[in-house]
DNA sequence: TGAGAACAATTTTTT
DNA sequence: ATTGTTCTCA
């Protein structure tokens, strides 16, 4: 049975509600994701669907994977656990979409077994089409293009209709590489990620049996963090949709921070408009942070223009005031961080309680190789990413084009990797053979005997890949890609005694750990799924047994942690042009995602909240000084306390704060001269070149030189 | 063909 | 500052 009192009066009728149109449009925090779980765990206690007939989407894999466990649990633990494994539409948009290609992508001469590129390959992709145009990838930024065609497919332009619109120069010549590139992509039997919504869309338009059939299937639809949806990912959705109308919809303006990537707001917006039979709960009442976190954020999020109002109240218990930490640079901040984070530890705080988060990936640089020093387990998610790393791309091209002899793309990355004597030359002659002779390449080199022309080198290859071929029938995968790393030369490459080669070794081992997840029978029947896993980049690098179940601290970008909570929340580098990214500040309604995202951040914190900001930052090797983020300051001063960088040494950092009022407006007064000799408590004597009402530049000659520094926060002595 | 030099890009956020 | 990409020459 589920029990439902752990729910409030709109909570419930939320879950209870569950024919027609629904509309939960709430705040952070609020019981939003717990009100689908429950409405899933519903449904299916209460016999209205069977688990098959529910498709639940998200747009991140964090979130998809929190809305899985959540899920699981709730199951597990009201009698349901039979019925755990059979909710199988549970899912990003994107691992959705590969399932419906993957059955039904035939009708539309989708091969089952297309790859998926990355934005790596997207990135080759744009570049051979370039070429092939004519077009030099120097006048034409790769990026740029890539960029437009993207957000031409999540709007469902295709590369016709894209011509026809084109006015600009540039607009042209995107049209005619977005086609180009999608020739590509063909011949290479690979979507890219906007491919899998846009074909998945194109299919269920241009063939109402699958339609149909699908329609059928999802009696009750529900979306997560809906505010994140583009166009495309909409109109999937009300397709879907549009048989039973039991869709449910959960999300809230004031966090959609993805407006980037071509989400809409509008879509939760128009909600009404496209439902007007719907009904919309509103959940007010948050659940998840003390009274002052919760207030910070509002005191962030209210400064929105272009903002419905809507107020949070919780019940919670006050909490204690934000802590801001204003270190010297990135080194510093992170010392502090991890010297809190070891205080905690040692009062037995739970590591996976805690969570940094950070602006931009960069970021986590510094902070990690804080954690390294003073062995705290800590977990980075996304970044650097596992599946990006060559070690390991080189690897899945090698199983990619065992899997599909077709491909071609992996083929030429790993052909020469490690050196064996094949260039150019050899290579496009064997290329032009197989093309000549319309067969794949793949089976040109299983073959080979009854081939004549193909280079020495390239044969030799040939029979290397023949073993690899032969050899997939007669393991599991997880000797399988061991068998590959070792028989392919790439292990002994890497073992050069250099001071990475560890580092790729263990990563090789991780892909190792994902594939012996697939235990149960061989290579040959594991390998496309095992493919389609890493493509979709479902947090591959997380599933390290040694580290799935370590009590660790979360290392994440604030756009990662969007649906989760922490108890603890550090938010790093709170400075101006950082956060609020300098790309974003030019722009109005940049500069409100921007503020979304610190509301975003602010309320995943559930009992504390750090927030940390530098003097100065390396910035591609520069040191950069940017002054406090505005969302600190925008926070009401009486609930935040502040600690200074070089008060940090000393003892016991609570004694030395600033946090009156009247301390920060008494050295406010003071206009220093050009000339004065000042004491500072770290840069020892210096002398005053120039000054303003909040900033002052001093000498303080030898090593240190010229410092900015904020009259408010440097507290200075006059010496005479 | 491969090694090394010269050069460019990287750091906004995700799938 | 670091890392990857392209160019040049042996
Ligand atoms: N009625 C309730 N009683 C007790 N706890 C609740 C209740 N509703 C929600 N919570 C708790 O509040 C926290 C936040 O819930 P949830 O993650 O579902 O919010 P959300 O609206 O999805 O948040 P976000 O918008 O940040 O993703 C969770 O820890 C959840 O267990």
């Amino acid at each position: 049975m589920i029990d439902l009192t752990g729910l409030n009066d709109q909570q419930k009728e939320a879950v209870l509600t569950t024919d027609g149109p629904l509309l939960i449009l709430a705040g952070a925090g609020s019981g939003k994701t717990r009100v689908l779980t429950y409405r899933i765990g519903y449904l299916l206690d209460s016999g209205l669907s069977k688990p098959s007939s529910i498709l639940a989407v998200t747009f991140t894999n964090k979130a998809a994977e929190e809305m899985k466990s959540r899920v699981r649990e709730l199951l597990m633990s009201s009698d349901l656990s039979s019925l755990v494994d059979e909710v199988r539409w549970v899912g990003t948009f994107h691992s959705i979409c590969v399932k419906i290609l993957k059955q039904y992508g035939g009708a539309i001469g989708i091969d089952s077994n297309f790859t998926i590129v990355d934005t790596q390959d997207q990135q080759s992709f744009i570049k051979i089409a370039l070429d092939n145009c004519g077009l030099s990838s120097k006048e034409f930024n790769p990026k740029s293009i890539l960029a437009h065609i993207s957000s031409a497919k999540s709007n469902l332009i295709d590369p016709g209709e894209y011509q026809k619109n084109a006015v600009e120069y540039f607009h042209s010549v995107v049209a005619k590489i977005y086609s180009e590139y999608q020739g590509l992509l063909k011949k290479n039997n690979s979507l890219d990620f906007d491919d899998l919504i846009f074909t998945t869309v194109k299919l269920l338009k241009e063939h109402h049996k699958v339609l149909e059939n699908l329609q059928n299937n999802f009696k009750y639809i529900m979306v997560d963090e809906y505010q994140d949806t583009n166009h495309s990912q909409y109109v999937l959705i009300s397709l879907l949709a549009n048989k039973y109308r039991n869709i449910c919809c959960v999300g809230d303006d004031d966090q959609s921070i993805y407006a980037f990537r071509g989400a809409n707001i509008s879509n939760i917006l128009n909600f009404e408009k496209d439902y007007p039979d719907s009904k919309v709960i509103k959940l007010e009442q948050n659940y998840r942070s003390t009274k002052k976190i919760l207030q910070a954020s509002y005191s962030v999020i209210s400064k929105n223009v272009k903002r419905k109002d809507k107020k949070l109240w919780t019940q919670n218990e006050e909490g204690d005031d934000v802590v801001i930490y204003k270190s010297y640079d990135e080194v510093d901040e992170a010392n502090w961080v991890v010297s809190k984070i070891k205080e905690m530890r040692d009062r037995s705080v739970k590591l996976s309680s805690i969570a940094v988060l950070y602006r931009t990936n960069s970021q986590s640089r510094s902070i990690e190789e804080s954690f390294l020093k003073s062995a705290i387990p800590y977990r980075i998610v996304g970044g650097l990413r596992f599946y990006e790393r060559k070690e390991i791309k080189d690897i899945i091209a090698y199983l990619r084009f065992v899997y599909n002899p077709n491909d071609v793309t992996s083929m030429i990355r790993v052909v020469n990797v490690p050196r064996r004597g094949i260039g150019d030359k050899s290579l496009e002659k064997a290329l032009a053979l197989s093309n000549s002779l319309g067969v794949s390449f793949g089976e040109m080199l299983l073959s080979q005997e009854s081939f004549v022309g193909i280079p020495d080198k390239v044969l030799e290859f040939g029979l290397l890949y023949k073993d690899l071929v032969v050899n997939l029938s007669k393991m599991c995968l997880k000797d399988y890609i061991e068998f590959v790393i070792e028989r392919t030369g790439y292990l002994k490459m890497l073992d050069d005694g250099s001071l990475e080669s560890p580092m790729r070794i263990e990563n090789l081992k991780e892909l190792i750990t994902v594939g012996s997840k697939y235990s149960t029978g061989t290579a040959k029947q594991n390998l496309g799924d095992f493919l389609e896993e890493v493509s979709l980049l479902e947090g591959v690098g997380e599933q390290r047994s040694d580290r799935q179940n370590e009590d660790c601290v979360t290392l994440m970008t604030i756009h990662s942690s969007k649906g989760l909570e922490f108890d603890i929340v550090f938010l790093v580098g709170m400075e101006e042009n950082l956060f609020p990214h300098s790309n974003a500040i030019i722009s109005e309604s940049e500069m409100e995602e921007e503020r979304r995202l610190a509301y975003v951040a602010i309320t995943r914190a559930k009992k504390k909240l750090f927030m940390t900001c530098v003097h100065q930052r390396r910035y591609f090797g520069k040191i950069q000084r940017n002054s406090v983020s505005r969302f600190i300051t925008d926070i009401n001063p009486s609930i935040v306390k502040i600690i200074d960088f070089y008060d940090s040494d000393i003892e016991n950092e609570e004694v030395s704060v600033i946090s009156d009022k009247e301390e920060s407006q008494f050295s406010k007064k003071f206009i220093l001269k050009p000339g004065q000799k000042v004491r500072h408590s770290y840069f020892g004597v210096g002398v005053v070149i120039k000054s303003d009402f909040e900033s002052v530049t001093i000498d303080f000659g030898g090593d240190i030189g010229n410092k900015d520094l904020i009259l408010e926060y440097a507290k200075l002595e006059l010496l005479d």
